[in-house]
DNA sequence: ATAGTCTGTTACCGATCGGTAACATTGCTG
DNA sequence: CAGCAATGTTACCGATCGGTAACAGACTAT
């Protein structure tokens, strides 16, 4: 694999002149968290290397090593952090219909096609680590599934809140077609994929489930 | 006739066609290629190195290079063999219901589900390729775009053949309901994922879509 | 001014990566 | 048997990987 990292452009030498605030403790690690976060979502966890995150992120490996124990620690940091914030977008696409699940869940399938549409999107940071990542790595692994296994519970209550006389069954399939569009749209540029037909399948699996017996 | 001669055949791309002696003994590229697409699929492509495959074949790296121009060459062929597997697969599943469009689709469903049985399943290789390239490695991501575009027709081919008034949103909600049993594939182990849930959604969906407009 | 903390810089380590040269060995075939 | 193609073996190359030591400078607090 010869090919260049176009996307990652060799960090030009600013000379930082960003004053420390008051209260500003380690900027340098947050910077290079950061960028670590950006690089690892859109060239994946095996193909961006330390040199290459300290770089971007207007450092150097060293001060790499002196915020971060090993590159797996930053990638566990990573994934928590993916983590936290997936968590923080769903509740927050949740909350406009406290008690409403099935509002609730088309919510979250417009706020998910939402995102879809923005350019750097490339899917659910979560599950791509799962592609990349080996089932003997257990800390990552781990993870990853506990993060599945929740949103497979939180759909699961939602469709019991709905009444759905089988809530497991309504509950997985939402996850089906959730994860569906996380993964066709790594290929299906910007809203031309498949995705953008999620909401309506989305009603129709419900209504199924609400019908009577 | 078109064995390749140890001199440099540059451009010409192999079709990865299977050399056999007259005897039918299995030559050093076809193990070689055989134990590549077996691990490129269990730990990504990223994940196996050159040296890996060639000693997991029971030869060695100078007989790889041998065979192959380079591991970007092999990275394709695979691709390539994994699509074309993958097309096979799906017209064996179908082949059973010639003329029942909803059949086929059920029945490709139901191929989906024993096959997530299996344990050395990790899902869609084409779809797991995805995230692990980058977009401007072209050649591979446009194979796999053609792929998943394929995929993409021939569903909404059999949603018009069924007769549904929206036959591209039909197709579409099926492919979300397909690639998502593969991504969640990756998570769950064996038969306790989403996936099982895949085939009454499939109807329901489907019942959605036949129903007057 | 002084001390201490944080950061940048350079150089280096062993391992592994993709890839190649040179040579030894096997095995088939005429 | 000879000849030849396929394969195995060893050693090597430059680049990059994750990770570290040592030193120089900038900044803050006292």
């Amino acid at each position: 694999m010869n090919s260049e990292k176009s996307g990652i452009s060799r960090g030009g030498e600013q000379p930082t002149s960003i004053t420390c605030t008051p209260g500003g403790k380690s900027r340098v690690r947050d910077r290079i968290f950061e960028t670590a976060c950006d690089l690892f979502y859109r060239h994946g966890i095996h193909g961006v290397g330390v040199d290459a995150i300290a770089a971007e992120a207007g450092s150097n490996k060293m001060s790499f090593y002196r915020s971060f124990e090993s590159k797996d620690a930053l990638v566990t940091a990573y994934l928590r952090e993916q983590e936290r914030e997936y968590w923080a977008w769903w509740d927050t696409a949740v909350a406009r219909f406290p008690d409403n699940p099935r509002r609730q869940v088309e919510a979250l399938f417009e706020a998910q096609l939402e995102i879809a549409k923005s350019t750097h999107c490339r899917g659910c940071a979560l599950g791509n680590a799962a592609v990349e990542i080996s089932d003997d790595e257990d800390v990552l692994s781990n993870l990853v599934r506990a993060y599945k296994e929740q949103v497979r519970n939180r759909l699961h209550a939602m469709a019991h809140a709905m009444g759905a006389h089988d809530a497991a069954g309504l509950g997985d399939a939402l996850m089906l077609l959730l994860d569906g569009g996380y993964f066709t749209r790594l290929v299906f540029p910007l809203g031309s994929g498949p995705i953008s037909a999620a909401l309506p399948a989305v009603r129709a699996v419900i209504d199924a489930y609400l019908a009577a017996d």
